[in-house]
DNA sequence: TATTATAAGTGTTATTTTTACACTCAAAAT
DNA sequence: ATTTTGAGTGTAAAAATAACACTTATAATA
């Protein structure tokens, strides 16, 4: 029994997860099928409850862990939905979260285990409770986010060409971007380099791979710079 | 009884509010003496539990109109905090929230119950738990959010000169803007209408006063058009 | 009533940033 | 040898931003 135990009421309080991928040239969401009730059998997002013996980072984590398999990515708290009848079982608060995930990384055995499957931003089935307009946030906070800070290549593998991150940003933002304007701005921000390597795979001739270089993006922002791209 | 009682646990929910002034030249924050063990009379931002029967915002809602008197200000949710020590006396997770405020119309009745006081935004005193961790983070969210919204004006009241709304953007930025261009600026986005009525107090000649205006700003966002002032 | 003091109000130019736009190159496949 | 395909590259016009200083209206004072 503690202080707060006489005075006042404790909530469920749950977290999901909007996790973004990118294949293809196209933002994918990972869903799953819902396992129990309520809604059993609808699409959902990924979700559970908050234990009284964590805290809510470390549940996002857990749960994002249970259905990817992946620990260190980008994972980031959203918004807090509180509304009384949000889940239609019983009152539940929920910490929504969205990762950023590299989707050659995802393990498909844990996403089978939870019925997930990968969808296209632009076939978003209905879902659960509130989950659509959680995913709604989360899209308006990418696009927002991914213009002021280089969080776009968490959706990327370690080595990338040009033509990718464009076609990232692109289908992040849903606009056909200048090749030109792009590459030159990109450039000049000085924070990806170039390998001495080539991706054939798209071209007969072979494109440039670059990486994200962490540590001038880092001095970058030390000396009171900002990424900024739009 | 209901479906998720036998397997989940629950939580203390509370709300956090960042109460924000303008005052004086100065951007201020409304802080209360706590009342209550632990850390009773240290300074604190104002909260409260949510109850199992109300939604987070109508907690933060009621939460602030306790202190203030204040019912249909701006209020928008700000971060979730979810440590499992944030609060020395029992786990607590708390959704903070960011409150904007006309000064004027503060019941100070009200605010002198909670050991209410107004601090200048350089001279914030140690304060429990984290919550100089939410004044920063909200502060933060304010500088952002007022380059691209209009919610300067929720600070200042209904009719104001443009010396005085400089002196808002001055204060939450933190640096002196020049003032020819914040006022080209300003008046090129045609969100703001002059009164024919003019301020005598702080000036001899007397300042024309405006006001904010809420259909030809919405007219602008229908266009597809933002609000973008830095 | 003339002078002074104070904040309000106002335009132009240089610099920087953004946008628009089309051809050559390298290499594999035929 | 020719064709096909995506990779790679520069320049000029337009728009946005930044820098900058004097005049005006009025109340207070001499």
């Amino acid at each position: 029994m503690t202080l707060y135990n006489q005075v006042h009421e404790k909530n469920f309080v749950a977290i999901d997860s909007i996790i973004f991928g990118f294949d293809q040239g196209k933002l994918k969401l990972l869903l799953i099928k819902r396992k129990m009730p309520p809604m059993e059998g609808h699409w959902s997002l990924m979700g559970g409850f908050v234990g009284s013996g964590e805290s809510i980072d470390d549940a996002a984590y857990r749960i994002l862990e249970e259905l990817t398999g992946l620990k260190s990515v980008f994972l980031e708290q959203l918004y807090t939905y509180g509304d009384l009848k949000r889940d239609s079982a019983d009152r539940v608060i929920s910490v929504a979260y969205y990762a950023l995930i590299n989707i050659n990384n995802y393990d498909q055995a844990q996403g089978l285990n939870h019925g997930a499957r990968w969808f296209a931003l632009d076939d978003i089935p209905p879902l659960v409770f509130d989950h659509n307009a959680m995913v709604m946030k989360a899209l308006r906070r990418l696009r927002r986010k991914t213009i002021v800070q280089p969080i776009g290549f968490e959706l990327l593998p370690e080595k990338f060409t040009l033509t990718k991150i464009q076609q990232l940003y692109e289908a992040i933002h849903q606009q056909p971007i200048d090749k030109r304007n792009f590459r030159k701005k990109l450039l000049s921000m000085g924070v990806i380099t170039r390998l001495d390597e080539k991706d054939k795979e798209s071209s007969k001739r072979g494109a440039f791979y670059y990486k994200f270089d962490k540590k001038k993006y880092d001095t970058l922002v030390e000396e009171g710079n900002s990424f900024e791209f739009k």
